[in-house]
DNA sequence: ATTATATCCTGATCGC
DNA sequence: TGCGATCAGGATATAA
């Protein structure tokens, strides 16, 4: 489910309603989930971040150590927090009344001393993690959004792979935070086609692809992300990119660019690729 | 060393 | 309505 503009708008509305709060008690419900994460209990949450693809809470324990849980949210992971307040569903909805948290999909339960928090996975790809050290599970590639990720990096990178340039920006060893939506609507902001291998990318190419992923994703991430389902009925903190998604979900439509050619639908690497024909070359 | 393929899972949707 | 096939916003172990 989600990329890099989901999971920093995850990221910072939890943290706006958790930091501080203690963690009494961990639940696992899934097997596939290590009992590791037991170890956190007891910490106070100090702050939630996004690292790569990865929600971070980060728990302070006094003078000891600090712990970190992460939760890789992979295809179909959901947080939802509830408080008093209501509830905060990951995916954007914020359900005022009653929560229902009675579902087989649910993994773990971590409850605080504000409220408590839900991990949902209904392909239970998603992972929750406990580490004592942020190199233990800190993503091989570099921030896209980070001050001191160049144009000159990302040609340099190019410049090393052989593969095509759809596959090149899904790599998360090299860049992280781009998965099969976001790589499409790059591709078609830089007027790339997603056909190009990275060794014949020209530097004026290679310039428009370093503007569009950081306007992209900082785009989406202003628009707290995109949300497939359940955006018709939720409130207010829903994310909205999927309004804006240029090429993505949307063969046999009309190039919103162009106004001319219809976006095209391809598989590569057994994922869907969305392109317009005639604005990407 | 790098890059394709198979695999982990479940549920929604599609075509017959 | 039923049923099998196909498709999902990810990442990794394994094979080539």
């Amino acid at each position: 489910m989600p990329e890099l503009p989901e999971v920093e708008t995850v990221a910072r509305q939890l943290d706006r309603r958790m930091r501080g709060a203690r963690l009494r008690d961990i639940t696992v419900l899934d097997r596939k989930l290590s009992t590791d994460v037991l170890e956190a209990t007891g910490g106070r949450i100090v702050r939630i971040y996004r690292s790569g693809k990865q929600v971070v809470f980060e728990l302070g324990f006094g003078r000891a150590a600090p712990r970190f849980l992460v939760v890789h949210l992979r295809m179909t992971g959901r947080l939802v927090w509830t408080d008093q307040k209501g509830s905060y569903d990951s995916e954007g909805m914020m359900t005022n009344d009653g929560f229902d948290a009675s579902t087989k999909s649910l993994r773990a339960k971590l409850r605080f001393d504000r409220g408590e928090l839900f991990f949902f996975d209904t392909r239970r790809f998603g992972t929750l993690t406990h580490h004592s050290n942020v190199s233990d599970f800190a993503p091989r590639g570099v921030e896209p959004l980070s001050a001191d990720f160049t144009t000159e990096q990302l040609h340099a990178m190019l410049r090393r792979a052989k593969q095509g340039v759809k596959a090149f920006f899904m790599r998360q060893d090299r860049i992280v935070g781009v998965g099969n939506i976001y790589a499409s609507e790059i591709l078609f902001r830089a007027g790339v086609s997603p056909k190009r291998s990275c060794h014949t990318l020209k530097r004026a190419e290679i310039e428009k692809l370093y503007a569009a992923l950081r306007k992209v994703l900082s785009d989406a991430i202003a628009h707290s992300g995109t949300t497939f389902s359940d955006y018709r009925d939720s409130h207010g903190k829903s994310g909205s990119y999927q309004f804006r998604l240029a090429v993505y979900d949307r063969q046999d439509e009309t190039c919103r660019k162009c106004r001319q050619a219809k976006i095209r639908r391809i598989v590569q690497q057994q994922r869907s690729t969305y392109f317009c024909p005639t604005c990407q070359r």
